[in-house]
DNA sequence: CACTTGACCTGTCCGC
DNA sequence: TGCGGACAGGTCAAGT
């Protein structure tokens, strides 16, 4: 899915964009996308206006004046598109939108706004989902009693992600970064590129990183991090973020979908393995297999 | 408990 | 051109 910079540019062009709208209606074609009864989508949804959009780990959260709030998981092919009242979309658009007309075969929720305006969830694999919850009652989800700390806020130091490592101690580097309950918001492309980044080979036992390892992991994550979401994240493929534009770190990558190409490092060719269980791209030149390192 | 695998879905790509 | 299988940004529930 949207990792945690594309989570973080829809948060951020939401934030712009929906505050202060009241809700008009609200339709769904899959239970699944969005189970909430409509009962309660007329008690506490009909009427009510946008207060704010904010984000923890990949999780987008709508909270509305009526003290309720939408939790939004857009997984891997989630998407949420805001149309304004005049259709957006059409001469001049711009070119690097993946959306087209609105609604389109993968729209599971449409959110209608007094003004005209609509949101769009669309999500072509609907393993995503958006339900509505007592803002009061959002901290207490069990997602949320567990995922670990946002990796950009400046408590989160190395020596925090030393600590949080060491509930994984016998997986690999990798299946212990991508574990939400570690750290919150990293995700495929950002775990492979942050252990290039710290010359960690992926398959790597967390209790054979050394600590100055570990060091390097932390930096090399705050900085791909950060330079994803000022380059508005990565599109692979259906990511886009809340005007319908495509982010494009993907660019800026040095691994992640580069097998085949040259490390920038040091010019040995990028191989696409696999480690717990995904799509792996690693230099096997400088990406150090550090002793006793997990085969399969 | 810690760890791994399969399941949830749809679509696309690649080899035959 | 069609068919089968692998694979795709994430998490859960099961299994060992």
């Amino acid at each position: 899915m949207p990792e945690l910079p594309e989570v973080e540019t829809v948060k951020r062009g939401l934030s712009r964009l929906l505050p202060g709208l009241v809700v008009a209606s609200v339709s769904s074609d899959n239970p699944k996308s969005f189970p909430n009864s409509p009962a309660d989508v007329d008690a506490f949804l009909i009427g009510a206006s946008v207060a704010a959009v904010e984000r923890r780990a990949k999780v987008l959260l709508i909270e509305f004046s009526s003290k309720y709030s939408l939790v939004i998981h857009l997984k891997m092919t989630g998407q949420l598109v805001f149309r304004g009242r005049q259709a957006q979309f059409g001469a001049g658009h711009p070119n690097d939108s993946l959306v087209g007309e609105l609604p389109d075969k993968s729209t599971r929720v449409i959110m209608v706004f007094r003004d005209g305006s609509r949101l769009f969830f669309n999500d072509q694999r609907k393993f995503g989902w958006m339900r509505l919850l007592p803002t009061a009652e959002v901290p207490q989800i069990d997602f949320f009693k567990k995922v670990g700390p946002e990796p950009l806020d400046s408590h989160f130091t190395s020596q925090v992600l030393w600590e949080r490592l060491q509930r994984r101690k016998n997986t690999s580097i990798k299946a212990a970064i991508l574990d939400q309950s570690v750290l919150a918001g990293v995700g495929n492309i950002y775990a492979d590129e942050s252990l290039w980044g710290a010359r960690i080979h992926p398959r790597t036992r967390v209790r054979d990183v050394p600590e100055a390892a570990v060091r390097l992991l932390h930096t090399a994550l705050v900085e791909v991090l950060t330079l994803s979401i000022e380059k508005g994240g990565s599109t692979s493929k259906t990511y886009v973020d809340a005007e319908g534009h495509k982010g494009s770190y993907l660019s800026f990558a040095r691994v992640f979908r580069r097998e085949g190409q040259p490390c920038p490092r040091c010019g040995t060719v990028i191989v696409k393995t696999k480690v717990a269980g995904r799509g792996t791209h690693v230099c096997p030149q400088c990406q150090l297999e550090h002793p006793g390192g997990i085969t399969q």
